[in-house]
DNA sequence: TTGTAGGCGTTATCAA
DNA sequence: TTGATAACGCCTACAA
């Protein structure tokens, strides 16, 4: 099997509490012969510290879970990556879970998570928790939440978006380019984050003095297909000369529909997509969409839940700014 | 704290090795009484199994680690969710490790996956290891690779994507739609699958005897923003009607291009991508590209990981086809 | 049918 | 400067 203290301790000829302090750097108290002794032994041997162990003693075991709908969605993509780098560079190791978007799933990951005793754990829920999720109550490390102030009692972190903010910008953006009809198409309205959103919207139409229309919003699913889909059916409302939507693959969905109307963008068309992701950039003209922080919003999550496990003990909510990204696929309005 | 056996069996007058039994289903040999109380007292007590001291025991975590470059790279990301369902299926948590394709960050986390006693380990590397990598001798659990068959020695389970009848199947498919004259712009030539892709190039020319011409072959970064800068700066050579890439990005780079340049998709030019990634789906005309089951091989990763894991020691060798995905970006040959 | 006891590999306290 | 020893929480022969 593999090499353990005791091996060391016992080739040194000396005790396996000093092969502990040395390899701790706790050696403030051992002669320099056995302390090289045993480095030197150690790495010759080949040892490795069986970290389950010494977690049994220290009651941490310097790893976290991550929980999230999907990764393969590009937004939780981002968060992931700012987590993992965040987390390795403190030490810590990042146990990955898919939910689904399924409460199952959700509860079942948390107990397992638990059974790993990990330090503490990022939940990242999209969809509206109507359940009341008794089971976080049984989660009894510190755990941090991004943009849900609903449910989730007992959380001691909280990353917010300003969904608000960052749909006010958009709108502000068309609007400062002479745009007066500004479709809003959204994703799923029970998502926690699109009353801010419509909120945004409307603020920003307050801006201009633009009244709101409610027939300018409309909802359907996060996908390009759904966005493409939903103007072939239901066409676009007299005057509208820009649409923003719920996230860039949704706007990429409405160009081609603009495409296939003959509609051109910018020219005809503004068109505005939301988070800034990899989907933003690949169409031409590129996406003016809506810049989210996903990759430091998962660095702060880990940065802030670390504080807590080490000894911070006051919840916390930051929040993070969302900010408008210009590129080609808005203009002047045409009158 | 938290509740342990030792405060389950306080409290229900029994000892730890009864709660054990009835908490493991191990109670063959355990009265029903004591089996009902002590199920009840668990629940109550709220109890929660401390999986390091089992696995102190046990010599088994179900814990596996899970390194890649990127999990931002779309490739990357959907194997990442196939072995992450295949093993959440059996009952095995995942670490997630992005290497970045730095050899001292593989090693860094080789390490630190020892010393959380994974079970096993997936590795995906895309570059050439041209150190020795020496360091993987110290890895005493089984590993497995994706499509690397030089270096790592001592893996147990090699998954191997057909790389070189994927692109001959491109090739075909051109050729087979009047096309003579086929550049193919990859990525980095030092990658492993480079070679195999080019004989299958190769193959496929020579199925329809057109001459191979070593100008028709270009590479440059994996990105959008390459493909599409690699023709403005060098043109298309003379007669080439279709043009294959090393992935879905640089196609959407090449359409992009094509569009600037006046060229009409697949009316002037063909474009086939690599992967068949969500990025294949975006543009219009949508990509054709060839399929490499990313999905299914994370799947399979695990699924044979497991099995050596669980007791077979045959090292093994999975092979995975590809195929090719026709859609809207290629069409006949103009004349 | 139930319980005792030893051990898994560390860490940490306190005595030698 | 070093070491003996007692945990940490669980599992499992084996004994009662």
């Amino acid at each position: 099997m593999s090499v353990t203290m005791k091996d060391i301790a016992r080739r040194c000829g000396i005790s396996v509490a000093t092969v502990s302090k040395v390899l701790n750097d706790k050696d403030a108290d051992v002669s320099e012969v056995t302390r090289e002794l045993v480095k030197r032994t150690s790495k010759e041997m080949g040892y490795v510290v069986n970290t389950l162990a010494r977690s049994m003693k220290t009651k941490n075991t310097k790893t976290l879970g991550i929980m999230m709908p999907d990764i393969k969605n590009a937004f939780y993509t981002d968060i992931c990556r700012g987590a993992e780098d965040m987390a390795m560079k403190n030490g810590y190791s990042l146990f990955l879970c898919n939910t689904d978007d399924k409460i199952e799933k959700e509860i079942h990951y948390l107990e397992k998570l638990m059974e790993k005793q990990v330090d503490g754990i990022i939940i990242i829920a999209s969809m509206e928790r109507n359940t009341k999720m008794e089971e976080i109550q049984k989660v009894s490390v510190p755990f941090a939440v991004l943009n849900n102030n609903t449910h989730y009692p007992g959380c001691s972190v909280r990353v917010v978006v300003d969904n608000e903010n960052g749909m006010r910008e958009a709108v502000n953006h068309l609007a400062s380019l002479g745009h007066r009809r500004i479709f809003y198409l959204t994703g799923r309205t029970v998502l926690p984050f699109h009353k801010d959103r419509v909120n945004g919207y409307k603020e920003g139409l307050a801006d201009w003095s633009i009244p709101y229309d409610e027939h300018l919003l409309g909802s359907t699913e996060f996908s390009m297909e759904a966005a493409k889909c939903f103007f072939k059916l239901h066409g676009l409302p007299q005057g509208v000369t820009a649409i923003c939507t719920g996230n860039d693959l949704m706007a990429q969905g409405v160009l081609q529909w603009a495409h296939e109307e003959g509609l051109k963008v910018p020219e005809d068309l503004s068109v505005v997509g939301y988070d800034d992701s990899i989907f933003s950039r690949i169409s031409a003209p590129k996406l003016t969409t809506v810049h989210q922080q996903s990759y430091r919003s998962g660095e702060l999550l880990v940065e802030e839940l670390l504080k807590q496990i080490e000894g911070e003990n006051r919840p916390k909510t930051v929040y993070l700014t969302s900010s408008l990204m210009a590129r080609g696929s808005t203009g002047p309005a045409p009158r």
